[in-house]
DNA sequence: AAGTTTTATTTTATAAAGTAACAAAATTCA
DNA sequence: TGAATTTTGTTACTTTATAAAATAAAACTT
């Protein structure tokens, strides 16, 4: 990997980790700006697709933002929850879900590469 | 309902039960002014936000596009297969997985609303 | 180490997806 | 019928994302 990606990379996660909510590929963009004016969105997209790949974030597609990685960064399953009050995310592994996902699209030998997903609701604090 | 809103539904989940891929808003919207050039955005969004809310059709979050609901229509967990390769979506009932993902939040009280189950992989077709 | 090739990064520009806000039309119901 | 309500259409715009060309960095070669 090359330097400057890495350093981009870990920047981009410190932001991603410095907040307790998803951000948008644009916020992420307006903070590094804040720094580093000349910065553009392909520079964003091109380091979240990285971190992506790698498991060390998660882009919520229901949503259209990204949260940094609060389990092993190896989970079969990465479950996030969504909170539609606050906005919160929760992350779970849900690697038990595996046999029933399985199950599911065995009888048409689908082979599956990568799962998602995601629940919307309201959490514990917003619920009450 | 209002006859038009029905009529439009009908319409367009036509068009999408007439495709063997998922299609996006702006695919359906080209379709439509075929025979109806005045046809705008909004009205596609509207009428596809009526058909998502009434289980008649589904979004997939990961790839912006929609497909039409080939399952109940009452499914409490639509589970989506997407082939990477071919772009084809085949729809499972995963109510199934409820008891786990349910246990997954519990803990923190979250309740939940909507579930997102989308598998990226290979269908049986394109895998061989 | 200098020059050459390869690969990655930045820039510019634009495409694609989605929505806010208001105007017009249809529907409801007194 | 006609005033009130709701739905639909229109315009314009915002947000999200990416293609492609230009530039810079790293790696390779001798």
């Amino acid at each position: 990997m090359r330097k400057r990606a890495a350093l981009r990379q870990a920047d981009i996660l410190g932001v991603l980790e410095a907040s307790d909510r998803p951000m948008t590929a644009y916020q992420i963009l307006e903070r590094l700006q804040v720094t580093e004016p000349d910065i553009a969105p392909p520079t964003v997209y091109r380091t979240l697709a990285a971190l992506t790949d790698q498991g060390r974030a998660h882009r919520l597609e229901s949503i259209k933002a990204f949260v940094p990685c609060r389990c092993s960064h190896v989970e079969s399953v990465p479950v996030l929850a969504i909170c539609e009050d606050c906005g919160s995310v929760d992350e779970h592994d849900g690697s038990d879900l595996l046999p029933k996902l399985t199950a599911l699209t065995d009888q048409n030998a689908f082979r599956a590469e990568r799962h998602i997903v995601e629940i919307h609701g309201l959490c514990g604090t917003c619920a009450t």
